[in-house]
DNA sequence: GCCAACGTTGGC
DNA sequence: GCCAACGTTGGC
């Protein structure tokens, strides 16, 4: 099994908004960068993953999730009204994908600002300068630390 | 709103 | 294949 972390701008889809949906479940369009689709084909029933909340007043990490339903196109690109439609994918070999996952538990915001201050963390990718990937694997180290600070 | 960093596009 | 221009991300 492995971990992740997954960005969500809370104006598209909040951890309150998942947690409010039938099954606490919600696909993860949207995605449009090669990198962050690849690890969402990576991801496999039952892995965990960091619901982060990003583009916002307090960044942070808000819950845990976990993947219900392994990568199968996202729908979003093929539907010339959604602001994710891409023209260039091919149907027959969908260039964008998506996972299901589902609300573990919301914890009280670890924000970003706490997770910088610490020195056992500084290698997180999501830690690192320039850094812009939705979606980035998490060491098993870097979880079980992580663990200890969700309440 | 600013801006650094990065990814993508397209001309050559 | 190079690289300039452009668009996007995302923290601050």
């Amino acid at each position: 099994m492995k971990y992740w972390l997954m960005k969500s701008e809370p104006s598209e889809v909040s951890i309150d908004h998942l947690a409010s949906r039938s099954g606490q479940t919600v696909d993860w369009f949207g995605v449009r960068n090669y990198a962050a689709r690849n690890f969402l084909r990576e991801m496999k029933t039952g892995d965990l993953a960091f619901f982060y909340h990003s583009s916002c007043p307090e960044p942070g990490i808000a819950g845990v999730v976990t993947v219900v339903r392994e990568a199968y196109p996202d729908p979003t690109q093929f539907d010339p009204n959604d602001a994710h439609f891409d023209p260039k994918s091919p149907k027959e070999a969908p260039r964008w994908s998506t996972v299901d996952v589902k609300l573990m538990k919301k914890v009280n915001l670890v924000p970003l600002a706490v997770l910088r201050t610490r020195s056992d963390l500084a290698d997180m990718l999501i830690l690192q300068k320039g850094n812009r990937l939705s979606v980035t694997p998490v060491s098993p180290d870097h979880w079980r630390i992580l663990q200890s600070m969700l309440t």
